[in-house]
DNA sequence: ATTCTTACA
DNA sequence: TGTAAGAA
């Protein structure tokens, strides 16, 4: 299927699923005319980059997890391969630390709006 | 009609 | 990520 099938069937742009090319998260094959060649094991591939994004995993990671997960019919299941668990628990660290960067801003906020309604009052 | 690449008010 | 432009 070209871009446009695997675009309608996944929700998902064409512009996006090119930028995903670009990222490495899908290798599909050139027709003669230059244009893209999906395969129907795609379809699943879309919907796991979306799953592994939605988990906060930058694109170099889930070009890697990719191979490891396989298509149960409706959902991602991930398989045991080879540094898949550090993967995934580096990752969530990582997360761990953007989360604690966020609550000290929001710290910080609270801080200044407790401040400026206590002037006004 | 579709897709491709490149570039950015 | 969208959209536009110019080409195939």
């Amino acid at each position: 299927m070209r871009i446009g099938d695997l675009a309608r069937e996944t929700g998902v742009s064409r512009r996006l699923l090119r930028y995903y090319e670009e990222q490495g998260l899908l290798r599909p094959r050139r027709l003669a005319n230059g244009y893209r060649e999906y395969g129907d094991t795609d379809v699943a591939a879309v919907r796991h980059i979306r799953t592994m994004l939605a988990a906060g995993l930058p694109t170099a990671v889930i070009a890697r997890l990719l191979a490891c997960v396989h298509d149960d019919g409706d959902r991602m299941v991930p398989s045991a391969c080879p540094g898949m668990v550090s993967s995934l628990q580096r990752e969530r660290r990582r997360l761990a630390e953007t989360i604690d960067r966020l609550q000290t801003s929001q710290q910080a906020l609270d801080t200044m709006l407790a401040t400026v309604l206590e002037q006004r009052s």
